[in-house]
DNA sequence: TAATTCTTTGAAAGCGCTTTCACAATTGAG
DNA sequence: CTCAATTGTGAAAGCGCTTTCAAAGAATTA
């Protein structure tokens, strides 16, 4: 039904009338009924007699009646609007969360409010209060850096889901990515393609994702009776600067190694500058493996190896859990298990051709 | 003075303290005064005198409150949240764009409510539909689909700020990057290095953008007294894609060229691995320039030379524009002028070492 | 048929804020 | 020293909707 109200008043607005506020008490007045029969339809409230119901509803479409979100935050209780506190409106991977959200978010007739954290707890703990004063029906926090607390706090007034952590907590929602695994799966395929001197970027060490990255790491050479060597493991901190100053620090420590994980395809990507600028070929002399899989992934030279983060897929799940939470129900949603995408960036050690 | 409230919210926040609704009426009663006070302080609607000022300015940090900017956007008039109606909010351009306008927006305190248009006029009516119904203060409409008409019809009700076109309308405000020049300063780089075949992959035709940066491409040919060449202008859609298979039609069709031009960097992406398929390197076989200087045009392999567009600092310009026309002023911005970055897939035609 | 329980519906009271409107209390001019 | 023009302030009326609350009608039971 709610579908129905902003397909009329699309088509007002595309027949150029001007804009009218048309009220709920307008609508009444048409239909013959009182306020509250239509705002009892509105929200299927209560049962109406299918007489009124017609009426009402004649009238709206009639009227192109669109009721004013204001109006129902104030009287009642939600705004239809979702709060998301994402790290970095710009990054490709949030990006791209953020559509999922979006599209999920939409035919309920819920809309996204988007505040940037940027990776600051002090800065998330505002975003939050905006959000909270803006009266928003829920909160997804897209990874953030507030303590589990906080958030466990914060889900005592309002439903929240949160990627990027394990949490249990009443009102509250983890989604997590399987990032151990992601490791793993990145470190086995290029110890598969004969590497046993793997070098590591890691990602921000205050971030759980990038430990538990590093954790698969470690397991996948333990499985492969490969000796962990901390000289090969430099820090990053997901973005493409620190891959590139990840590489030339680890060339300039002169340690050998035929192949690169880094704990980003962001990283990875600087990296792939630094190897280049030192005159290394990708994947002839070194090979390298990202993670998330980027859109941009598919398209750099020569298109990178990664482990498959299904960004689109989290948004939404994380959005459709809201929904559920809302609703009073118990959200269930599992995320996809990792998966390696293998392109060209890795290959064989010692392999000539492609 | 709003600072000063957000602050103090924050504070509590900090605090751990549960969060509970204080209201104007509560600040009244604390400070001894009447709603009505509290609200010409709040809005600086009228002078008041400093003695109650003082208390009620007390009473605010003391409880700690926040205006619910449901009950102002239902009572009076604005939401202090602007409409901003983008084609793709995980492309890499936009994302970016998004950032400058909500830097912008913060230290006014309005919040941005984004939605997106996925490049077509109808999802971008209800875009505009969705945001009138919630009653933003103003939309900003990052390079749509809309017809001028329907932007102007718009700008009746609202202030609008449109980038990508110029458009002259009572309430509505025009901020156009020079495409133009852009496409003319990339095309006489690539003649200045010694091109003179060079092929040109458009964006998609429908944007006046792509034209611009068209129009520019043939200026710069013509000054150059090049023979302007269809079968070397390709057409291309602003996605990698597209720029990859423009590559593959390029080179099927057996047309000599020693450089390329991109409309945008994300074709110009599509365009070097198509080019890296068939054994063609960039710039040593190939010189290639982008449009748009992405984040990833620095980390691209090589560097990619573009025309850099200032998003971040157009969305920044944007944001404050419509805060002028909110509070009656006439804007005045101007976008920043198309600019050269020369990289390193670029280079001097027949010139073997970099 | 009278008494009782369910339904359907309307009247009215807010939600938290802004904004006339009008009333004092000042102030200035005649 | 009176009358008009300013002030600063509070009371009250909404903004457009939700939601009790109670009334009226329909259905059920004895």
């Amino acid at each position: 039904m709610k579908n129905k109200i902003v397909a009329a008043s699309g088509v007002k607005a595309a027949s150029g009338r001007s804009y009218a506020p048309v009220t709920l008490d307008m609508v009444a007045a048409a239909a013959g009924v009182s306020p509250s029969t239509v705002s009892r339809i509105l929200n299927g409230t209560a049962v109406v007699s299918a007489l009124k119901k017609k009426a009402v509803d004649d009238a709206i479409a009639e009227l192109g009646f669109v009721p004013n979100p204001m109006a129902r935050g104030l009287a009642g209780g939600r705004t239809l609007s979702i709060g998301v506190v994402t790290q970095a409106i710009d990054s490709p991977f949030y990006g791209v969360a953020l559509s999922g959200i979006e599209d999920a978010l939409d035919p309920a007739g819920y809309s996204p409010l988007f505040v940037s954290g940027q990776w600051n707890a002090a800065a998330e703990a505002r975003c939050i209060e905006v959000l909270r004063s803006r009266r928003v029906d829920g909160i997804i926090v897209l990874t953030g850096r507030l303590s589990d607390q906080a958030l466990k706090t914060c889900a005592k007034a309002l439903p929240v889901v949160v990627t990027g952590r394990s949490l249990k907590a009443p009102g509250l929602f983890a989604l997590n990515f399987d990032n151990f695994t992601g490791g793993l799966l990145a470190t086995q395929h290029l110890i598969t393609l004969g590497h046993r001197r793997i070098a590591f970027i890691t990602g921000d060490p205050a971030h759980p994702d990038a430990n538990d990255r590093l954790r698969g790491y470690r397991t996948a050479l333990e499985q492969a009776d490969i000796p962990f060597e901390a000289a090969l493991v430099v820090p990053g901190e997901y973005h493409e600067v620190s891959g590139q100053q990840a590489v030339d620090r680890l060339l300039a420590s002169h340690q050998q190694f035929t192949a690169i994980f880094a704990a980003n395809d962001q990283m990875a990507f600087g990296a792939a500058l630094a190897l280049h600028r030192h005159s290394l070929r990708v994947p002839e002399d070194i090979s390298l493996v990202g993670f998330d899989d980027l859109p941009s992934a598919l398209y750099a030279i020569p298109p990178l190896s990664t482990i498959h983060h299904p960004a689109y897929e989290l948004g939404q799940l994380a959005a459709r859990a809201m929904l559920q939470l809302i609703a009073g129900e118990k959200p269930t949603a599992e995320v996809p298990a990792p998966r390696l995408v293998a392109r060209q960036s890795s290959r064989r050690l010692g392999s000539a051709a492609p």
